[in-house]
DNA sequence: CCTGCCCCATA
DNA sequence: GTATGGGGCAGGA
């Protein structure tokens, strides 16, 4: 590359500017707005993110550095000057100035910290200070340059630098690949550039808001100007201009002249924290260039660095941190699906890729193998952690995690309950070991009658929300959290919707289901070596345990900064270990888009009929109490029946009853079965039981306990949804479980009906009918049930058909039941013992029963087999939709563990793939809501029923909506070849609706 | 006060 | 036979 000559000083950070040398100053701000607004919009492929001014920006830069550029030099020393913040010192002298310029607009905004990354992408100097404009540091480097015997070009074609245009210093406007010099400077204010600012204080500044003299614009100025040499010259001589009005204004407003000279006059003097002898060009990393590039996806520019740098660009990665895959949050597609099948969408294939920041040729699994090796040997030392009390220290942090792309972030509250937490401090880890916790809200450790108030030294909370708020906003930092759906909700109740993000402990679900908890500390322990400080360390526990904001600031520090270091780290070992095994797609389709999704759910929570819950409570005690006189009655004694020890020993030991077995601790078995079988033989004890037993729980399970669980302030339900928590992809519901609300009996259901619509709306419940029985259909591949779901069929009944030879028509209803116990048993993995508990009959008919099944659908069988071998295999197995659930034990040397794994297994493919299939719809289905200006809200999930709040007249455009979402939801990724069927109804209460 | 066990509610 | 969460009891701290 001999057009691209090494800088002599390529290496070295800094090397004093002397004559000859040429110093350019990038304006950058003010290249940013001209560049949005004079290019034509342009937004990256594969996620639409709005690119167009860091694409100019990256062109020029690369021109300036490496091609020729209009002036025909080369810069020795080279700076990307940009505003800080928006207050500076002229703020102080006239408070309006530049106080009415409007935000910029929406699809600019993410583009500014986008153009940062280019900067240090280049390895440029950047340079920005508090305090002072652009400007003032671009006048201050130019007058050291001019003073050191260097050129200057100023890369800008702000009226506001050309003051500085003097010999030696020229003006370079790049977008119309034009110099601009003295004569420039006089065509366009009518007076060389030393007499710049004087015009300018006349004629003022209307967007900048600088005052000027009302009525004299630029032409008059500089007439003025010319006449009378300069500002105070003709502020002195003021009384002697001809025209009354231009003499009457320039009289009444010469404080406002001056003041509007002080606002555009370029302060020469900044006290520069980056010498100007650090802008000395650097060489161009050419690998680093073009991970940024490919990251931004300029094709074009990309192209030419790799032919100049001599890297070959196939064989650098997209920058993780900025990527498409990284920022989106989920609504696309992946590139191919876990069968192979192409898809429609293509994007993701290569970004998944991406996901690891490898230099060039290291391999996803390299890269994450040498993650876990570099994890375990940095050991964590909590005594360099920071606490954060100043704004300005904040900041820095800030700015920090802006540089880096990538941030972890935890929140500390007074609850664990996300609904009723508030706020306490904020942690966050811009690298391992480099973490800080920003106490908001401590408190003294009193008693709760004394120290009530906020303790010193915190940053008040709004102020350091509103610092935070733009990077855990900016889709060019990468929010990193550990269980994010919990920060999630309490940074959503303070107006933060985080965005990008990654969550440790979904990357971990999605890599290793079914092979230990995703908690943080077993993560720490497994994978850093590391045991952090406990939950419990901090605040103690049971009664003794005090409020997050009640522990010392200190202690907190230390605690909430190692989480957030922790949650770093341990998104450095796992997210490259997504795209080495082929998880990326599962973890970006299935898990990243369920935060949000779940987050409003939870926030919504539903609405609950107290009152009859309460009547409901009192009606079942009731009863109970009369059960349990009669039970005592006919036990000969009073115990206590909610004990299954005293229990058994009255049933079998006192009483003596038939068909008594033991658990397996030794204890009499006594559930349900059992005293279904002995009430079956007309004993009238168990049967009082079973009833009392139901009622009992009916009560203390439900009815007692939801209202307990009541918002103070929405008065509604909000359970807590767990994404990690099963090995198959299903959620779990908590606090309370509301996926296990009674159904089957009549007393259950009365608790069912409590659950009601608010008012003016209905509940829509939506529920995938059979749909496991479906899915074994597609997967085992069975031709005649496959055809039997096409042609509407009763599936039971036809399996029966099949199997004992009875024809459809005017089959026994037994003979059905038992062949729909079949049905089930084989999506449970079934087995002989399994199927003879459940219908009651011997083993050896159970097992007569599952040979002939298997004799009838052989594909079946081949399906169980296939899937227990490749689990041997592999240690797991995969759904539709790629996910993993893990079976660690398929090999187990004892029997039953094994038998039990085998079983398992069998099960996570179906009901692995319907988890899958309900997660892309509740995935969907606010978007096409909105789309529809639809205002129905999702409440809940229960395996396979979404329950929705619709608003009445809205019923009839929404159910055809949800339904078709539903049943079209395994769509593009997968076509079935059944067809999913979803039954949807609307009513008052949950019962009706179900 | 915590833990293991039994039992039971749902899909 | 699969997947969960939770209440009450009983035993050990």
């Amino acid at each position: 590359m001999s057009e691209t000559p090494t800088p002599p000083s390529a290496g070295t950070l800094q090397r004093p500017v002397a004559a000859g040398d040429h110093v350019f100053l990038v304006d950058g701000s003010s290249y940013i707005f001209r560049a949005y607004h004079a290019l034509p919009p342009l937004t990256r492929k594969s996620d639409g993110l709005p690119v167009g001014a860091v694409s100019g920006f990256c062109n020029m830069l690369w021109k300036l550095l490496k091609e020729a550029n209009e002036v025909g030099v080369r810069p020795t020393h080279l700076a990307v000057v940009l505003d800080h913040s928006a207050t500076t010192f002229r703020n102080a002298i006239y408070p309006l100035y530049k106080a009415q310029r409007p935000d910029p607009p929406e699809d600019l905004r993410p583009q500014f910290s986008l153009i940062r990354h280019a900067v240090q992408a280049f390895n440029v100097a950047c340079v920005e200070q508090e305090g002072f404009e652009a400007d003032d540091l671009i006048a201050t480097y130019a007058d050291q340059a001019v003073a050191a015997g260097a050129d200057v070009t100023i890369v800008s074609s702000d009226k506001d630098l050309m003051q500085l245009i003097r010999p030696g210093v020229v003006m370079l406007d790049t977008m119309k690949g034009k110099t601009i010099g003295r004569d420039e400077v006089i065509e366009k204010f009518g007076v060389p550039p030393e007499k710049v600012v004087d015009v300018q204080s006349l004629a003022g500044d209307s967007i900048d808001n600088v005052p000027g003299v009302p009525g004299i614009g630029i032409k008059t100025a500089a007439q003025l100007i010319e006449t009378y040499g300069d500002l105070e010259s003709l502020l002195a001589a003021a009384g002697e201009i001809k025209q009354p009005k231009r003499r009457e204004a320039l009289i009444a407003n010469a404080e406002q002249a001056r003041i509007s000279m002080r606002l555009v006059t370029l302060d020469t003097a900044v006290p520069l924290t980056v010498p100007i002898d650090q802008l000395v060009v650097r060489a161009v990393d050419g690998a680093r260039l073009i991970r940024f590039l490919k990251a931004m996806e300029f094709s074009t520019l990309t192209g030419r660095v790799a032919a100049a740098t001599g890297v070959e660009q196939s064989k650098v990665d997209p920058d993780f941190a900025l990527a498409a895959a990284s920022a989106r949050t989920g609504e696309a597609e992946a590139g191919s699906s876990p069968g192979g099948e192409p898809l429609p969408e293509g994007s993701l294939a290569a970004a998944s890729v991406a996901l690891a920041e490898t230099v060039a040729g290291l391999t996803p699994s390299a890269l994450a193998a040498a993650r876990a090796d570099a994890a375990r040997a940095s050991p964590v030392d909590r005594s360099t952690y920071e606490t954060v009390t100043s704004l300005e220290q904040l900041v820095g942090w800030v700015r920090r995690a802006s540089e880096r792309g990538v941030v972890a972030v935890d929140t500390e509250t007074t609850s664990l309950d996300p609904m009723q937490a508030e706020l306490v401090g904020v942690s966050l880890a811009v690298g391992p070991g480099e973490a800080c916790y920003i106490p908001l809200a401590h408190r003294g450790a009193g008693d709760g009658l004394f120290n009530e108030g906020i303790l010193e030294g915190q940053i008040p909370l709004r102020a350091a929300l509103d610092a935070l708020k733009p990077m855990l906003e900016d889709r060019a930092v990468l929010k990193v959290a550990q269980n994010l759906k919990y920060d999630w909700l309490i940074l959503a109740r303070y107006g933060i919707e985080i965005a990008p993000y990654d969550d440790t402990m979904l990357i971990s679900y999605v890599l290793d289901a079914g092979r230990g908890p995703h908690g943080m500390d077993p993560l720490s322990e497994k994978w850093l070596g590391h045991t952090p400080i406990t939950f419990d360390d901090v605040t103690g526990k049971g009664k003794a345990r005090i409020t997050f904001d009640r522990v010392a600031i200190d202690r907190a520090t230390a605690y909430a900064a190692e989480d957030a270091d922790v949650t770093l780290r341990l998104w450095q070992v796992l997210k490259p270990r997504l795209a080495a095994e082929g998880m990326a797609n599962v973890y970006e389709t299935l898990e990243r888009p369920m935060i949000p999704v779940l987050s409003a759910m939870e926030r919504r929570g539903i609405s609950i009929d107290r009152g009859m819950l309460s009547r409901l409570s009192g009606d079942f005690a009731q009863a109970a109490a009369g059960l349990e006189d009669e039970i005592h009655k006919l036990a000969g004694q009073p115990f206590n029946i909610g004990s299954p020890k005293q229990l058994g020993d009255i049933l079998f030991g006192v009483m003596g009853l038939p068909g008594a077995t033991k658990t397996a601790t030794g204890a009499w078995a006594t559930g349900a079965s059992i005293l279904e079988e002995l009430a079956e033989q007309g004993y009238e004890l168990p049967q009082r039981i079973l009833e009392w037993r139901q009622l009992t729980k009916l009560r203390s399970t439900y009815t007692d306990a939801l209202p307990s669980y009541q918002h103070p302030e929405t008065d509604r339900v909000h359970t807590s949804y767990a994404l990690a928590a099963t090995t198959t992809g299903r959620l779990s519901s908590s606090e309370p479980n509301l996926q296990n609300i009674p159904v089957r009996t009549e007393a259950g259901r009365k608790i069912r009906r409590a659950f009601v619509a608010a008012p003016g709306t209905k509940l829509v419940s939506a529920d995938y009918s059979q749909i496991e029985l479906r899915l074994l259909a597609e997967i085992a591949d069975i031709p005649a049930l496959r055809q039997a779901f096409r042609d509407g069929l009763d599936i039971h009944a036809l399996t029966a058909s099949e199997m004992f030879g009875v024809p459809v028509e005017g089959m026994p209803s037994e003979v059905r039941r038992r062949a729909k116990a079949i049905n089930f048993g084989i999506i449970y993995g079934i087995s002989a013992f399994g199927l003879a508990n459940q219908l009651g009959i011997g083993r050896e008919e159970a097992g007569a029963y599952i040979k002939r099944y298997f004799e009838r659908f052989p594909g079946i069988r081949a399906y169980m087999d296939e899937t227990r071998r490749f689990c041997r295999e592999h240690g797991f197995v995969t759904t539709l939709f790629g996910r993993r659930c893990h079976y660690p034990e398929i090999n187990s040397k004892n029997p039953s563990v094994r038998a039990f794994n085998e079983r398992a297994s069998i099960n996570a493919r179906l009901q692995g793939t319907a988890a899958d299939i309900i997660r892309r719809a509740m995935i969907r289905v606010a978007p096409a809501l909105e789309a529809a200006r639809l205002n129905a809200r999702m409440l809940l999930q229960v395996h396979d029923e979404l329950i929705f709040e619709v608003p009445e007249d809205e019923v009839d455009a929404t159910v055809p909506l949800v339904t078709q979402i539903m049943e079209k939801a395994p769509e593009p990724a997968v076509a079935l070849h059944v067809p999913l069927k979803v039954d949807a109804r609307a009513a008052d209460n949950w019962d009706e609706a179900h």
